[in-house]
RNA sequence: CGGGGCGUAGCGUAGCCCGGUUAUCGCGCCUGCUUUGGGAGCAGGAGGUCGCAAGUUCGAAUCUUGCCGCCCCGACCA
């Protein structure tokens, strides 16, 4: 966190891009608001992916694929959902090009291959799903339906970011179908539950899980859930979504069952997605002004190990004794690269993995050799020590952990330092402008009043977090009651 | 779509206000030697539609007009 907190956002903006680009997550590309994963980027993208997976699937999931298209008139059919994602929708209008007779070389839209019915590019799979899931659900019997796919999406939006709001991403999204409400609801918060274990635990990064306001929930949702994390310029990012859809999209698709008395009913549904906003999101949670700083547990490259010598002889040796090394830290699960690029120099290559933010460097030298020691850089605290050679993969495994935590407890004080409990419309605006983070308080619950404050301070409900405490207070604006705070704050 | 900034070699830039030989500098690249414990040194070398188009002028990277593109801010949004 050696970034210091500053109010002008253009700062941040060029921090971000500068990380992500130096440290060769991503690139821009030809395509206006879209990105091009590197290499780099999307080892990290696959760890996240292969973790999630596993936490899917050990609830019961599994996967499957659906279109990439769909057509306008399954895209309506649920109104508010449609609404919602209207004026971000790429459509497909025409399925051939040909030659363009005015203009040699140049290829036009062939006005005869005109589709009968546009195809709206996915923003969002609800429709095709459920339009699917028409012809699979009949009985009781048929339920819960728990289908996960992952898949690429478009939105169109105005402004994009590098991961935080690209036209397209990357995702994955789960729908599922459930006999009654309170199984669909619970299974909304368990989904939850493991966006928010996996926030933790994986990326190191703490977040709070809540409920979001009706101005902010999900078009076509009953209840949106959400987790909420606070990057390091003090803004909010929603991390994760969990919406309850209630019976809305089985209505408009029209998907009963019949239950165990033979009774027809619409069924209940979830839907829920984490993209690959998640790397914008460990991207501004822990890096520093050195580049990235990635979690141990989701690292491409957790250790990297740098050969320092003079000569061929020297180089022989400390080959000799890295195979050695690189065997054994492999052999306790460590993804460890050994990098012994002969055109790069030591000095460059300390400097490039700090860019990437791979947790832990060794580097060995004959001057090592010689002692039976390795020098151990660690990426967070950029601390060095000398580790002895004996038992060095155990140390190893110790260090991998202690920084994952170190991390994480990082960034939980600096959430703890930026959660500010304000009684009063004046103290509100002060604490947005000058101190970064959650603002929590009293809220009248009205959409009026939401609007309102996010017109006059651009800061919006995050959510009203689960388990809250529940305490008289007056609407920080209207002055009605209010029994608990809400947490606000300007966010991507 | 509004406001701001920018477009000169692979990257980053100077020059532009006040037009004038062969377009500046750094990084990177190529060759050679020396180097290698925090982004190496020396020597030599290659690399340019100055975003595009039109105009003004004896002469345009520089002035004028139009267009295109990118970045940042706002509206939109995960």
């Amino acid at each position: 966190m050696s970034k210091e907190i500053t109010s002008r956002s253009q700062d941040y903006s060029q921090w971000y891009n500068d990380l992500i680009l130096k440290g060769g997550l991503a690139d821009y590309s030809a395509v206006r608001g879209c990105m091009v994963i590197k290499p780099y980027g999307y080892a990290l993208w696959e760890n996240m992916r292969d973790v999630l997976d596993k936490m899917f699937k050990d609830t019961g999931h599994v996967n499957a694929y659906f279109p990439l298209f769909v057509p306008k008139s399954l895209f309506e059919a649920e109104e508010k959902n449609a609404e919602g994602f209207a004026k971000e929708c790429a459509v497909v209008t025409h399925y051939r090009l040909k030659n363009d007779p005015d203009n040699k070389g140049k290829l036009m839209v062939d006005p005869e291959a005109k589709l009968e019915e546009e195809l709206v590019i996915r923003p969002t799979s609800e429709a095709i799903i459920w339009n699917t899931y028409k012809g699979w659900i009949q009985s009781y019997r048929d339920l819960p339906l728990l289908i996960n796919q992952w898949a690429n999406v478009v939105r169109w939006e105005m402004r994009t970011r590098l991961f935080l709001r690209t036209a397209e991403f990357l995702w994955q999204e789960g729908h599922t179908a459930h006999a009654t409400k309170d199984e669909a609801v619970a299974e909304t918060k368990q989904m939850l539950d493991v966006y928010a274990e996996f926030a933790e635990t994986y990326m190191a990064m703490p977040v709070i899980k809540g409920v979001k306001s009706a101005n902010e929930r999900f078009a076509g949702a009953e209840d949106t859930y959400c987790i909420e994390a606070l990057m390091q310029d003090g803004k909010a990012l929603q991390a994760g979504t969990s919406h309850f859809l209630g019976q809305n999209f089985a209505k408009a698709f029209d998907v009963k069952f019949s239950d165990k008395e033979n009774k027809l009913d619409y069924v209940w549904a979830t839907s829920w997605g984490v993209s690959t906003r998640l790397i914008g999101a460990l991207v501004m949670a822990h890096s520093d002004d050195d580049g990235l700083i990635i979690p141990p547990k989701l690292a491409p490259i957790q250790v990297v190990i740098v050969p320092i010598f003079k000569g061929d002889e020297q180089k022989a040796m400390v080959d000799e004794k890295v195979n050695v090394l690189m065997k054994e830290l492999k052999a306790t699960g460590i993804k460890v690269k050994y990098d012994d690029n002969d055109n790069a120099r030591p000095g460059w290559k300390f400097a490039e993995y700090e860019l990437k933010g791979v947790p832990v460097r060794i580097a060995i030298g004959a001057r090592d050799l010689q002692n039976n020691i390795v020098e151990v850089a660690r990426r967070d605290t950029k601390e060095k020590k000398n580790y002895s050679i004996d038992g060095l993969s155990e140390s190893i495994v110790g260090l991998l952990d202690e920084i994952q935590q170190s991390i994480y407890n990082r960034a939980k004080e600096f959430r703890a330092e930026n959660i500010t409990k304000v009684d009063s419309w004046d103290g509100f605006v002060k604490v947005l402008d000058e101190k970064p983070g959650f603002v929590s308080a009293h809220w009248d619950g009205t959409s009026e009043t939401e609007d309102k404050i996010k017109e006059m301070t651009k800061a919006t409900i995050r959510c009203i977090p689960l388990n809250n405490e529940q305490e008289e207070g007056k609407c920080i604006l209207s002055g009605n009651p209010s029994k608990e705070r809400v947490l606000f704050a300007r966010a991507y």
